[in-house]
RNA sequence: UACCCGGUGGUGUAAUCGGUAACACACCAGGUUUUGGUCCUGGCAUUCCUGGUUCGAGUCCAGGCCGGGUAGCCA
C-alpha cells in the first residue's frame, strides 16, 4: 500500500516544522506513546501510536514506549505484554527505549521534597470528601485547606512518614500549593501523592504512596528529554498544571500538544464500555473480531497496513470528530484486494446436479489466484457432476436485473462451464433443495466458442471435493451510527446489534484451503475477505469474515424493493 | 452560571505573507469486466451567523450562536 505521500502538514507537524526552523529544541524531535497498562489497546490508541512514532520517523527523531504505571490497583503485567505486542504489530519500533514511570518514583519523590522545601507543596489531612468540598465548584471558588500553612519542617516530616507507611490509605495527601480560587479546577491545590498500600506489578511493596498523573506525567517527559508531549483533548485543561510543575522545578520542559481522539461510527471506544462488553459477555473477549481493539482487528483479519493507511487518512486536528467506519472498511478492502489470494467457498449451499456430466468423472480447472497480481499464479480447482452454489445465486422467479441462475437461464460457473437450469427440486415444504442443470462442454474455462454471452458468473464448489469450514460472519457491533443514541433511561447496550455475529457451520470450500494456516487471509470470490481463525488449530477450518466485498447488486435490489412497495 | 478548546459538503482532512474552496470516504449516474469485485468517467459546499477592515476574507477584527471538555486521593 502506498504510504504517506507528501500529504500536507497537520497542525502538530506545523509546530515541529516551526520549532526546527527556530532551533527551539536544537533540532531534536522526541515523542513518546505513554499508555497506562490497565487494558487493551484499541484503534484510537493506534492513531496516537502512529502519530507519535510517525512524527519521530518523519523528522528524524525518536519515539519512546513508556508505561505510565502510577496506579497499581488498575494495572497488570498482562496488559504490558499485550500493549507491546500491539505496538509492534502496527509496525512501530521503540528500539531500546522502553520505559516505565515506576522506574522514576525515587526521582519524583526527591522533586516532591524539593517543592516542599520551596514552600510549594504541603501535606493535607483532609479526607477525600472534604477535599472535594473545599475544592469548590465550576462556578464557585474553593477554600484553603486548614493544613495549607503547615511549616516546611512539619511537611517534610509528615511526607517522609507517609512514605514510611505510618498512615492509612486516604488519610493524607501531598498537595501543590497553588490557588484555591483558580478558575481552572486543576490548579486548586491538586493532589500530587496519595497513600495506597497496594502492591505494584513492578515495584512490589517498595512504595505505599503513588504519584498522581498531573504530577508524574510532566516529570516522566522531562526525564526522557521529550520535546513534544502529545496527548488527547481532554488534557487541555491540565496543561497549565503540567507547565506549572515543570516551571517550579526548573527542569527540561517539553511542550504539551493536544489533538482529538478517534471516534468511529457503529462502535464504542471508551475503556469502560469495552470492558463492560467483555465482562457481560456481549462479546467473546478483548480479541473478539467485533471489538475495535487492536487484538480484535488482528483476529478479524485486518492488516497493519490497512490500519496505518486509515489513520493517515483520518488526519490530525483539534475538532472532535466521528469517522465513518466505511473509511476503515475501504482501507481494508483496498489493501486486501491487492494481496489476498482468491478462492471459492459457498456460504449457504444449494446443490446442483449437472445431468449431462458423467457420474464418475471429474477434472481440474485452472483458476487465477489474484487478478491484481499476475505473480500470484494459478491453481487447480476440481469439478464434477455435483456442485454447490450460493442460494442467493438462484431465483425461481427472478426480479428485473437479476443476472444469476433461474429456470431456463444460462450462467457461467467461474473458471468452468456455462450451465443452464433445467429443473428445480423441492421438499414437501416447498423449499428448493436441489437444482438440475446441463452444461455446455464447449465452454470449458468459461468462454463460448460461438461468441454466446451470459449476464452472470457465479462461484461454486465441487460437492465431492469440498472441504467443510465454519464461517463466522461479523457485522457492526451496534445497529446505530451513534451507539449512545438511545431513549431516556437506556444506554448504549440497547443498540447492540443482535446480528453482529452469524455462524454458518460446515460451509463447502475448495480443497486448496486444506493447507491454510491461522492468520491466512483470502478473498472468497464475490463474497468478501476472510481469514483463518486461531480456533482452526484442531484441523477444523474456521474462517472470520473481515469485511464484505462492495455489493452493488444487494444495494440495487434493496432499492427496487423499496420502490415497489406501495406508497405510505 | 466559571474557565478552556473548537465550528469548511453526508463524513473527515486541506487551502503554510489574506488572491477565485482541494483530496479522500460515502452517495448518485454511466463505462469496462470470466468476481454485480477491481478499474475508469461524471455529479455532489457561496466555509455557523451578523457587522467591520480590504481592490479582494474560509483565512484578520468585533459581537453573537452552536458543540465539546473540566468539580477522582483515575489516566
Amino acid at each position: 500500500m502506498p504510504e504517506a505521500e507528501n500529504a500536507p502538514a497537520n497542525f502538530i507537524e506545523q509546530i515541529i516544522i516551526d520549532d526546527l526552523k527556530t532551533g527551539k529544541w536544537a533540532g531534536r524531535v522526541h515523542t513518546r506513546f505513554p499508555p497506562e497498562p490497565n487494558g487493551y489497546l484499541h484503534i484510537g490508541h493506534a492513531k496516537s501510536i502512529l502519530l507519535n512514532f510517525g512524527l519521530a520517523e518523519k523528522f528524524g527523531g525518536k519515539c519512546n514506549l513508556r508505561f505510565d504505571d502510577t496506579n497499581p490497583v488498575k494495572e497488570e503485567e498482562e496488559y504490558v505484554e499485550s500493549i507491546k505486542r500491539d505496538v509492534r504489530w502496527l509496525g512501530c519500533d521503540w528500539e531500546d527505549r522502553l520505559y516505565f514511570a515506576s522506574d522514576y518514583f525515587e526521582q519524583m519523590y526527591a522533586w516532591a521534597v524539593q517543592l516542599i522545601e520551596a514552600g510549594k507543596a504541603y501535606v493535607c489531612d483532609l479526607s477525600p470528601e472534604q477535599t472535594r468540598e473545599y475544592r469548590g465548584t465550576l462556578t464557585r471558588p474553593g477554600r484553603n485547606s486548614p493544613y495549607r500553612d503547615r511549616s516546611i519542617e512539619e511537611n517534610l516530616d509528615l511526607f517522609k512518614r507517609m512514605r514510611a507507611g505510618e498512615f492509612p490509605d486516604g488519610s493524607r495527601t501531598l498537595r501543590a500549593k497553588i490557588d484555591m480560587a483558580h478558575p481552572n479546577l486543576n490548579m486548586r491545590d491538586p493532589v500530587m501523592y496519595r497513600i495506597l498500600h497496594a502492591p505494584h506489578h513492578r515495584t512490589g511493596d517498595a512504595w505505599c504512596i503513588y504519584p498522581m498523573y498531573d504530577w508524574a506525567h510532566g516529570l516522566e517527559d522531562s526525564i526522557e528529554n521529550i520535546t513534544h508531549s502529545i496527548c488527547t483533548l481532554e488534557f487541555e485543561n491540565h496543561r497549565p498544571l503540567y507547565d506549572w510543575f515543570l516551571d517550579q522545578l526548573h527542569v527540561h520542559h517539553p511542550q504539551q500538544i493536544e489533538f482529538a481522539r478517534l471516534n468511529l461510527t457503529y462502535t464504542v471506544m471508551s475503556k469502560r464500555k469495552l470492558l463492560e462488553l467483555v465482562r457481560e459477555r456481549h462479546v467473546a473477549g478483548w480479541d473478539d473480531p467485533r471489538m475495535p481493539t487492536i487484538s480484535g482487528l488482528r483476529r478479524r483479519g485486518v492488516t497493519p497496513a490497512a490500519v496505518r493507511e486509515f489513520c493517515r487518512r483520518v488526519g490530525v486536528a483539534k475538532f472532535d470528530s466521528v469517522i465513518d467506519i466505511a473509511l476503515l472498511e475501504h482501507c481494508i478492502r483496498a489493501d486486501l484486494n491487492k494481496t489476498a489470494p482468491r478462492v471459492m467457498g459457498v456460504l449457504r449451499p444449494l446443490k446442483v446436479v449437472i445431468e449431462n456430466y458423467p457420474e464418475n468423472q471429474d477434472e481440474e480447472l485452472d483458476a487465477i489466484n489474484n487478478p491484481e497480481d499476475p505473480a500470484a499464479g494459478t491453481r487447480k480447482v476440481p469439478f464434477c457432476r455435483e456442485l454447490y452454489i450460493e442460494r442467493d445465486d438462484f431465483r425461481e422467479d427472478p426480479p428485473r436485473k437479476f443476472f444469476r441462475l433461474a429456470p431456463g437461464r444460462e450462467v457461467r460457473l467461474r473458471y468452468a462451464y456455462f450451465v443452464t437450469c433445467t429443473g428445480v427440486i423441492k421438499n414437501e415444504a416447498g423449499q428448493t433443495v436441489e437444482l438440475r442443470c446441463t452444461y455446455d462442454p464447449a465452454t470449458r474455462g468459461g468462454d463460448a466458442p460461438d461468441g454466446r454471452k451470459v449476464k452472470g458468473t457465479i462461484h461454486w464448489v465441487s460437492a465431492r471435493h469440498a472441504l467443510r469450514a465454519d464461517v463466522r460472519l461479523y457485522d457492526h457491533l451496534f445497529s446505530k451510527p451513534d451507539p449512545d443514541d438511545v431513549p431516556e433511561g437506556q444506554d448504549y447496550r440497547a443498540n447492540l446489534n443482535p446480528q453482529s455475529l452469524v455462524v454458518l457451520p460446515g460451509c463447502p470450500v475448495e480443497p486448496s484451503l486444506g493447507t491454510a494456516q491461522p492468520g491466512d487471509r483470502f478473498q472468497f470470490e464475490r463474497l468478501g475477505y476472510f481469514c483463518v481463525d486461531p480456533d482452526s488449530a484442531g484441523g477444523r477450518l474456521v474462517f472470520n469474515r473481515t469485511v464484505t466485498l462492495r455489493d452493488t447488486w444487494s444495494k440495487l435490489e434493496k432499492k427496487m424493493r423499496e420502490n415497489s412497495r406501495p406508497e405510505h
